[in-house]
DNA sequence: GTCATTTTGATATACGTCAATCATTTTCTG
DNA sequence: CAGAAAATGATTGACGTATATCAAAATGAC
């Protein structure tokens, strides 16, 4: 009934308590025969490392740290705000997280907040990552320290952490494309793209990944070609006022980027029969505009199962178990209709998306 | 640094570490005035039980039960699939499940089984529940032993059950509708429903929930009355291949049940121009024919995520925990882009959604 | 004030693992 | 075969809680 212990593996091995804990624990000066013995006692009473009497005796803390975007960016507010959230419960199991604030898309400002991480020592950290050579010897140094690493939201160079969490923006891209296809039941049409900048990553991923649908299964649809705007919701409300009024033949929007509240503003006040309208992130606006009718679709990465995830990889990446089944992450879309009532989106006092 | 132990709380209480544990696991015999003093201290160090001590301590093992419905369908194979592998995983932390298939949809059967599951002693069960007067007395019974109780996928007695994992399917049918408006693109339309039975709590929900909104935002669009189906695929495809052949006007389809295996295949023998076309659970079939263009959405209930949250709420009563921060189940809405490659679906033989 | 009752204190063991120590045995080297 | 090096055994004290026991003190009833 009860499952074995490592003395009764030891046991089971024709060996002292010690030296089951030498291979369990791989403290070297074993050997090779023992180790045999050993392992095959452990497959053989199905021995499982109990991890509460293992956490008790080293009083294991894990300390994490996340490494988010400044700013009043919404959708950062909110996984922040989901960090919190999650570490205040998961402090029963003895987790902590702290929340390190770099400069936006700034790969020096980032490279150094990975430095300064080195010295304190933290079990596992999280960054909204970057591409970029400067990243990679900091995050060596963090790793050779036996932290654990992980990209969030926004990849790490590949080689330099254990997992990424996060959506594939592609498919975000193609996902919004085969909505805004769809809606035009077969007819003809043009739209009107934006981006934020074409040096974010994400943003050249989802245009790309939209585009690419279009022209394959919705040939009589034309796409023009994108309205940068920075994130801004300013000149978001400016671009879209002028393609209402310039381009009555736009039939859909699709703002890859952030900087909604500008739109949805020049979309309060346009004519009857607006554009389809696909944006990203759920957060207030967006939300608020769904519910109102003034876009038709957001195209959501779920920030909150995203950072459970990552809590949930960390921890396993720190004890060295293996992960559990852990279905990919996809975009999610939404609709007036099944928007979820959810308090962080809802109490949120952020700007923008 | 280091978080206080039972012991601080004592000493800072003024009272013996015995009398301490007594107001924490509330054993009794303990003078209000104690009580109140050690409450206190517990607020002002914060002390919060290590639950690795407390489980160690008492070799806890979590024993918890699924009650599923018997039968080769898709998408409780699919709920089985993901409780085997969670509970896996989950043995590193002396999790156990059980699955007790019960007769489907039998109110007298699911009384009987919840009978025999108060003489085991489980922790905690999660039912796919039903409505019935009957299964109330057999569950304030199994309550009364101190095991804690859920609803799975489909809602016991409210008063009889702690908690319900599941979607709300009057926002499934709606999102459903939503969908099928969005791609009429304004146009007029016939949309043709299919519906299990008319007994079935959730097909009900979801048509109703549909024609909501069909009737309030898309006006030009009419809903046919429902076909019975009793979720066979074998009337699925008789009476889709007739809708095609005599109803040419049909601009859409909606299976708010099961057997999407008929419905399919009739559409893979469909005219050119094929009617827009929306199901629920995403399955081998179901799946397959999204890739496959021959049906253009599946509505989903995530019972990945429902399973898992089964398992954290369970152990959550069972442990009397505060529960996570958990936002609502929404259906998710998959197009043949946002697809998970999620082993699960794709490895599974079963029969049909 | 006595006696019964309730409340408190002091203390011990178990839970399974980690980490360390020290003594002893086995294996390797030349 | 001696001596060094490597491997093993035996044992111990944390870690923080649960749970039990027994004695001692405080409280209540009359």
């Amino acid at each position: 009934m009860t499952s074995p212990t490592l003395s009764d593996v030891a046991q089971a091995a024709g060996v002292s308590y010690a030296t089951a804990d030498r291979v369990i624990n791989n403290r070297g000066n074993v050997a090779a025969k023992s180790i045999a013995k050993v392992r095959e006692a452990v497959e053989a009473l199905g021995y499982v490392r109990n991890v509460a009497a293992a956490n008790l005796s080293r009083s294991r803390v894990y300390r994490l740290a996340f490494l988010i975007p400044k700013g009043s960016n919404a959708f950062f507010n909110r996984i922040r705000d989901h960090i919190e959230r999650t570490a205040d419960h998961l402090s029963v199991e003895r987790v902590t997280a702290e929340i390190i604030e770099v400069s936006a898309f700034a790969v020096a400002g980032l490279q150094d907040s990975i430095i300064n991480l080195v010295q304190q020592d933290f079990d596992g950290v999280a960054i909204v990552g970057l591409q970029g050579k400067q990243l990679e010897e900091p995050l060596a140094a963090l790793r050779a320290r036996g932290v654990a690493v992980i990209g969030l939201v926004s990849d790490l160079p590949q080689e330099f952490r254990s997992a990424y969490i996060g959506i594939d923006n592609i498919v975000a891209g193609r996902t919004a494309a085969r909505m805004v296809g769809m809606a035009h039941a077969g007819g003809s049409g043009s739209i009107q793209t934006f981006v934020g900048s074409m040096d974010a990553r994400d943003h050249v991923e989802r245009l790309q990944g939209f585009c690419e649908v279009i022209a394959n299964d919705f040939p009589q649809i034309t796409v023009c070609d994108p309205i940068m705007t920075k994130d801004d919701a300013a000149v978001l409300l400016s671009q879209t006022r002028a393609i209402l009024a310039d381009k009555p033949g736009t039939t859909a929007l699709y703002n890859v980027g952030a900087g909604n509240s500008g739109l949805v503003r020049a979309m309060g006040a346009a004519p009857s029969k607006r554009p389809f309208c696909v944006v990203h992130e759920l957060v207030v606006h967006s939300r608020q505009a769904l519910q109102d009718g003034l876009i038709d679709l957001v195209i959501d990465q779920r920030p909150d199962v995203e950072i459970s995830r990552a809590f949930t990889v960390l921890r396993a990446l720190i004890d060295k178990r293996n992960l559990p089944p852990l279905p990919d992450l996809m975009p999610t879309i939404y609709v007036q209709d099944n928007l979820p009532a959810d308090p962080l989106t809802d109490t949120m006092k952020a700007q923008d998306s």
